[in-house]
DNA sequence: GGAAATTGGTGTACTTTTGACACGAAGCCC
DNA sequence: GGGCTTCGTGTCAAAAGTACACCAATTTCC
């Protein structure tokens, strides 16, 4: 029928094909501060001090058959090892020249083999405990490693835009879906929770006023376990116990 | 260098090109209830009675070389002519399938250069003031009409899970982040304002208090104006003045 | 064994916000 | 003028938020 008419109006013209991508910004508190996995981009076991490429969050194209979530999770496990995380889906990045700059130039040509495609990205983030999980790099990553968030350098592509949007809606989800238990082992101290909360929001908190807002949350339970091997009083351990 | 090598690993078998998309949810107040924007695919003036093709939320494809939010205005423009308003991203919908129903094989063949190619969709949602903004149909749209939220039949590919999602997300950023005014007429009551409150998180508000809570908002200003042509007590209208 | 250092853990008083609740006023229609 | 409809207002009690200071438990160092 009408195909052609509607070709006429614009409805189908894209004729240069798109990528698409995944791209994860996983959070990691060791405790103290609050910290980004990068990956280097090389060969495992071979690139490791090279500093050819910059740095990246970890993420690829998705393959032709899987689904968007299901290629976030696969990408990380490839390329960090990270199985099993929560991720969540942010933002779509697709500025038309997001991969085109001259500093992402030569990685590209390297590494993908339609080099000049247009990437449209899909941002997942995700939260973890450092403790529990530790990256190992395979795949097109040297290496995989923690950045403390103000230190993180030029990274390629518009990662550093997309870094800035997924903790921007970390915030925002910390706040309203109690998200922050992913980021903390599975027994935690208070101290530990209200250090993450503040150095998330940004801001500090009255302890006691913080404690009284956790003790009303039934999802936070004591155990009958204390902290050890910590130079101090040790405190009391508490886990978070999903409700149904 | 290491294409070949990379290749192996799978960092670049997409061979498969993805079509990227956009689709608009766009929700509108009458001043009763909230209606979403729908078109019904065909030719404008030649195909308005068919039903041949399912209806839509107005969405197509991306063209090469613009970015995100601007094909979410062309597009919507392009459908129902519905220029200037506010669109906000709010999900990427990607799975493997969901262009292939067979409900859907007919529209494709006929209205897509590639039928079989996977589909990803940017899900964008708006809000209106259906007073200020009438759509008319144009490109491959031959109605566009308001269809009440609990009147929507079944709808072309994932659209009618893209409407329950983008609802879910504006019922969030209600709450959270003053997006409501966008729905409103310039001038409007605040027996509006709670109506459409009300409507959205679909329950109810004690009017005092819902009252008590505006007049918090410095953002929501009295004019000199009384509500006209109304069969009752006329009431105050206010307007909303974004703050810098 | 005692002092210093460090973090853990607790309660009270005040202010602000939320939530429940009922009735007269203003305008239209007849 | 009576009936209908929506507008517009205040109070009280309960809950949540905020500001604030000290002793306790443990390790390390002397």
């Amino acid at each position: 029928m009408a195909k052609s008419e509607f070709q006429m109006q614009g409805a189908n013209k894209p004729s240069i094909p798109f990528d698409l991508s995944v791209d994860n910004v996983v959070f990691g508190f060791d405790g103290e501060q609050l910290q980004v996995l990068l990956i280097r981009r090389g060969l495992p076991g071979r690139d490791m001090e090279s500093d050819r490429f910059l740095m990246a969050v970890p993420g690829d194209l998705i393959l032709p058959e899987e689904g968007l979530d299901e290629a976030a999770h696969r990408i990380l496990s490839n390329l960090t090892s990270l199985n099993g995380i929560f991720l969540k889906q942010f933002s779509a990045f697709g500025a038309p020249d997001r991969v085109f700059a001259e500093k992402d130039r030569e990685w590209l040509t390297n590494f993908r083999r339609y080099p000049d495609r247009r990437v449209v990205t899909i941002g997942y983030y995700s939260l973890v405990s450092m403790d529990e999980y530790r990256p190992t790099p395979s795949s097109f990553a040297s290496r995989a490693e923690w950045c403390p968030l103000n230190e993180i350098p030029t990274l390629a592509f518009d990662h550093n835009e997309i870094i800035a949007a997924g903790l921007e809606k970390l915030r925002e989800d910390v706040v309203h879906h109690n998200i922050i238990f992913e980021l903390l082992p599975e027994k935690f101290t208070l101290g530990q929770l209200q250090r993450l909360h503040e150095i998330i929001l940004g801001k500090e908190l009255d302890k006691r006023n913080f404690r009284k807002n956790v003790k009303r949350m039934t999802e936070v339970v004591p155990l009958d376990e204390k902290q050890e091997g910590v130079l101090h009083k040790p405190a009391q351990l508490y886990t978070y116990r999903k409700p149904d």
